[in-house]
DNA sequence: CATGAATGAGCATTCATTCAT
DNA sequence: AATGAATGAATGCTCATTCAT
């Protein structure tokens, strides 16, 4: 990948994050990203490819958010590392912009990943079940939304104080 | 009101709800109520006055949705109301589409109604307060982060099951 | 109609019969015909519609110009009449331009309007088989071909001295 | 010349005549042709560049398949021969692909290369006078025009039956 | 010789908005 | 109140061409 290449991904993330998807002009993304608004063609075919390049790189970056959690072996910390994983999007601007992104193609574009959680679904239930939970699968399901919750509104609220919450969270889950 | 005033906020927001505030154009709004486009702008002034027409008819709606809660003085009916208000989603296919407004809005325009939600907030407070429980404040927080995630997920996916996790609720609670 | 929609059409038969439709550009006819180039949209909805309408137009002159054959009994009349039916290109700068977008889009599009020259084909073998032709058909379809022939020399050199081919042809044909 | 180029004239070929000069797209070409676009503009400076060395390419088809007629000495054979000259564009598809491009660029580009045609009508109107027509210009003239025709008929359906034709010319003119 | 990155101008089309009637 | 004509700016995208490597 040339550096033009980065560039125009880097700034098309952060509009896109920024100004949604279908609100950025291609124009706007060249323009930020220092280059000719055909380059963006010529390298990623569409808008929509261009998309899906920032969401194919991105897929690293929920690896390695949820990777952790789900290579972990003890129940108890199954949920704390599940409950604190909000805390990663403070790590750089790129995932936090990253994750409002998806945040925002949710809306915009009403696709809903169900399946890209199933994993992590599977891994809470299992959790749940080992500390004997009466109905594990709900409980997971619950969990599931709340962090979903706490996440929307960190991401539109700078404010929202997410460590308060994840402390009281793990206060209450016992863990 | 005329009726071509009603057709118009009528069209505008099964529209706005289902493809969003910016991708929606006031030509086909214009066309679905059976209107010229000029007449929009003779109204509305504006697109944006024309979603703001549409929130604030919403008004009602958000009042009808929450008011029965804070009506309430028994706190243990206080939050089933709280936990079963997204099935009043369910009433109408207006009812419906107001809210999924709402939710995309959030997003595609990044407000955040904060303070819509504090007189609930407080009333929940309350009733976990009255309930003894050791922290009302961040169960109160707690509470309306569910309902959102609950919310999302039924307003994304038509086949979510609401009542189920409403009925789990409702036994977690002890309602 | 309105005066701008003629001034498009006007505009837009007179390049797309000197440039050719795909080299004409829509934003050349707005120019040319003094109209914003949203406009030509929002009359023609495309392109292809407001050729599509230069087209229709121009059907009403492709009958001017067959009509009088079609209607015409004798059949020496009818052969001297298609014979003649080039000069009527030279009628008006319209009917001139209209052909030559004729001739330009079989090549251009690569459709070829057999069918519209049946009723002709049918007229004029009538008139051969009337005349004694061993075979009327072949006639019919020699004389078209010949027809093509002059209208393509003609309308590709202003010089071709039409006149004098048709001339020879009337006398050839003992008419 | 280098397979490269080879490959490009051909696949410029190709696409001119199917599709048009201005309508090809020289990125078109340089896909079809298996080649970087830059080559096209190394070895044939422009996209014009590339439509004459494809030009000069075929006149040596041109020559070939007028040449044999040229070289004639018996009237009616020359006749015969020009007559029957349409049936070569079925002897090789690159051929066809030639003629076909040249009656495309007639109207396309707007150039009548009438003097390329000189010799063959000086030999025509030869073997007219040999033969004792009375206007042997004029028959030249006539049996060009016939040509024409026949040759648009054929390279534009390709259902046309163009030996049908032939056949009865040759009658005709008693060949 | 050959590639692939890069560009600037241009293209068809859409859009929110204005205005005369 | 209501229409429909009209616009100017913007949008996603294509294209011929240049250039460093």
């Amino acid at each position: 990948m040339t550096e033009k290449q980065i560039n125009i991904l880097q700034a098309a993330l952060e509009l896109f994050a920024e100004e949604g998807f279908k609100s950025t002009s291609t124009s706007k993304v060249a323009q930020k990203a220092g280059v000719s608004e055909g380059l963006i063609f010529r390298h990623f075919t569409n808008k929509e490819g261009l998309l899906e390049a920032i969401l194919k790189e991105g897929e690293a970056k929920a690896k390695e958010l949820f990777g952790d959690i789900l290579a972990e072996s003890d129940p108890k910390e199954v949920l704390r590392k599940t409950i604190e994983v909000g805390l990663k999007l403070k790590s750089s601007p790129d995932t936090y912009r990253f994750w409002k992104l998806q945040f925002k193609l949710k809306w915009e574009l009403e696709y809903y990943a169900e399946h890209k959680m199933q994993d992590l679904r599977e891994k809470l239930t299992d959790a749940f079940q080992y500390l004997r939970y009466k109905n594990p699968e709900m409980e997971a399901n619950l969990l599931l939304v709340i962090l979903d919750g706490m996440a929307t509104r960190f991401l539109l609220q700078q404010s929202y104080d997410l460590q308060f919450m994840i402390d009281y969270l793990i206060q209450k889950y016992g863990l």
